[in-house]
DNA sequence: ATGAAAGCGCTAACAC
DNA sequence: GTGTTAGCGCTTTCAT
């Protein structure tokens, strides 16, 4: 314990403590050529017994390389982008480079500003949801020079790499299993986001697979905002009781559905006999309902590995690896609630 | 849309493209001094069409200010942390300051590092979670010179601000209000986690109310990992069939408390007469089970908030404010699994 | 209203 | 194995 210092400690008040140049100090702190072990037990000593911490600004400006790798996602509300952020640190755990979150709340001009302030520090890499950025984002990150990973979405032209899923096909498969599984008036039930690409083009791909099968949507029903369990109930109450013949109800994600199937359970629906459900994403949080809602692994955490490990190679490998396309493909997760066919 | 540059562009660039000198285009780009209109016009023009990014590293170790919040959570697992989060950003996203998360998981050496890790990079402040840590990381908090704010807890002695509820006052304010309620086999369900200090406190706050009534804790069932939800289910299963006449079930979490609470129903026992069930939290996602689980609202926002403006005062303020201890106090919320006196 | 010089704390490159 | 020199790209300060 040292006494309360106002000037943070330099390399030099070190070299001073200990009698060694600050070019000798600077490799004993960063295990970096030889040293003698007498010299580096010396430094060692000295910057302990100072509370030495070093200054990465100053070593990231002198060394042109920052280890931080900037990750830009939607939200941290829904459990889906903290499972991206648990791949991305398990990956970056083993290697110097560190993550640095910034959120957009689902607003592209926000991206845009998050991604400046972002390239503002040069990380050593980028990892950023969906395939969709205004045209100012797009441009910096073409011109950043550094590695940049679009997640989640595969479905469009990525800038340099890509790792996720079709949101598009993810919609068709799982329209395509409840029309194979003899479901035949279909309900949407999804979050009112222009914005959510993702869940657009699962729609999209939803509704295309239940027009291949001859079928129209039967009725739909969209939300903002609230608690996702309180607002499945509410509108699952509203699509059934507006619409009372549905035979199936598609939920845009597993939060909703959970509400929906806790109020179908409830009102003692013969679940998935009389009604199926199904929603999206396979969110860990919620095994332990009554009863296992249907629904598809988003692989998040798989893809917040692959993004990490792409970034790992560009920033420690030497070269500059091909961009990577990686399309994951989930598969259903029938649960109790979709009838096997 | 320029040309693919390898270099990250440089002030120099924009000040040659401009005509204008480097310092001149540093202050437009700040919006510092006094600057023409027709030359600030012509210096982002410049700097728009050439793509230029500032470089904040070069900028914070010329100015000795850096706008980064350093927040050190245990994790993002389970919503509390996150909902700090939010309150955090909520407060700085009406200021420049940005914060940057680092997770400990727990550990206390993790949490070291961690800390070594964020203050090398000379932020305005610290938000951390608890009042436990290693003497090294006292050490470098005390010498950082910077605004330290210690949330959630205040069951203790904090290096310089606090934030928080008192964890063992809420235990005991729990356990009174389930004696008051004439409840007396009490069982405790929780985590096996002898680092979550919080998680202690409770305990101890809760079986010291206990035994004021003269009562002691009947049974208790530990956990780790896995979905909570599921290891509720499966530790209610397995204390009620163990200790079958316990009348109320304490859960250190709301989410264990959720699973607890599926079961009971499912089982049909009668909640809240025979069996009572608290849990703490009030974790907002859970709104919309069958019943509204007890519990105490742990003030996740409020604190994310405080927080952010004590640190935000210091940094954006002149002088140095004296520390602040503010102790919230979260009341019950009875829902339907608590008796009412 | 604008520019020139100095230097923030560190590391790369090279000497010894 | 260790030291010296010269910046990294900005901002501060002072001059004009």
């Amino acid at each position: 314990m040292t006494a309360e210092t106002r000037r943070p400690l330099t390399l030099r008040d070190v070299s001073e403590a200990s009698g060694v140049s600050e070019m000798t100090v600077s490799r004993v702190l960063r295990n970096r050529g030889d040293v003698s072990d007498k010299t580096r037990q010396r430094v060692l000593d000295a910057a302990k017994s100072l509370g030495y911490v070093p200054n990465k600004i100053a070593g990231a400006l002198a060394s042109q390389r920052v280890n931080l790798v900037a990750v830009i996602i939607p939200s941290m509300s829904n459990m889906v982008f903290p499972e991206v952020m648990m791949g991305i640190s398990e990956v970056l755990d083993d290697t110097p480079l560190q993550p640095v979150v910034g959120l957009t709340h689902y607003k592209p001009e926000r991206e845009e500003a998050v991604l400046y302030e972002m390239l503002s520090w040069r990380p050593s890499g980028v990892i950023l949801a969906g395939l969709e950025h205004t045209d100012a984002a797009r441009a910096m990150l073409r011109n950043a020079g550094i590695p940049i990973v679009e997640i989640m979405d595969t479905d469009g032209e990525p800038i340099d790499s890509m790792v996720g899923i079709s949101h598009r096909r993810a919609g068709r498969t799982m329209g395509e299993a409840i029309v194979a599984a003899g479901y035949r008036k279909v309900g949407f039930l999804g979050t009112k986001m222009p914005l959510d690409h993702r869940a657009r083009k699962r729609f999209e791909g939803f509704t295309q697979a239940l027009a291949k099968a001859g079928l129209e949507m039967a009725d739909q029903e969209f939300y903002a905002g609230g608690s996702a369990l309180v607002k499945g109930r509410e509108m699952t109450e509203a699509i059934l009781s507006r619409t009372p013949d549905l035979d199936f109800l598609y939920y845009s994600n597993d939060m909703i559905g959970a509400g929906g199937l806790l109020y179908c359970i409830e009102k003692g629906y013969d679940i998935p006999g009389q009604l199926g459900l199904a929603g999206f994403n396979g969110v860990n949080l919620l095994k332990g309902l009554p009863k296992h809602l249907a629904t598809m692994d988003a692989c998040r955490q798989e893809i917040g590995r692959k993004a990490a490990e792409i970034v790992a190679a560009h920033a420690l490998g030497d070269g500059a690896p091909e961009p990577q396309r990686i399309t994951l493909t989930p598969g259903i997760t029938p649960g109790d609630t979709l009838r096997a066919v």
